[in-house]
DNA sequence: CGGCTGACTCTGG
DNA sequence: TCCAGAGCCAGCC
């Protein structure tokens, strides 16, 4: 089923197609996912992750929370599962359990994939 | 159509 | 730097 614009997609859909662009060896906060999806807060962001499938192609190990450690979830182990992927990609973690956000916080998606997606996704904060 | 659930961020002290 | 409180939307049954 082509839904054709990213404008008619499910707002978790476009957050889970800003996770799938983070690369490996790279992490990103939910608010930050939030500010590139646009239009969507940080809970969105952790609530869409919440619903994603045992088996789905998204990167949702690679989504942590702003103070740079793995968020407590309510059920399963996965965090621990979470933060033995991160250290697979390289991702190093301090004894407080914490990651390098400035070593290792992702940049945000290219130019020409936001310009891909059309309307519907705001630009990364430019500094 | 109403209610329940869920993986956060920000500000002040 | 750490702790506490408030704000908040979308999907699914």
């Amino acid at each position: 089923m082509s839904r054709g614009s990213v404008e008619n997609t499910p707002l978790y859909k476009r957050i889970y197609a800003v996770v799938r662009q983070i690369p490996a060896g790279h992490v990103a906060t939910y608010g930050q996912i939030a500010r590139i999806v646009g239009r969507c807060t940080a809970r969105l962001v952790g609530y869409a992750m919440a619903a994603l499938p045992s088996d789905t192609d998204v990167p949702w190990h690679r989504v942590i929370n702003h103070q740079g450690k793995i968020s407590p979830r309510s059920t399963g182990d996965c965090g621990i599962r979470q933060r033995e992927q991160l250290e697979a990609e390289g991702i190093r973690f301090n004894h407080q359990a914490r990651t390098d956000l400035r070593a290792v916080g992702w940049q945000g998606p290219d130019r020409r994939w936001l310009r891909r997606h059309g309307p519907g996704v705001a630009a990364p904060p430019q500094e």
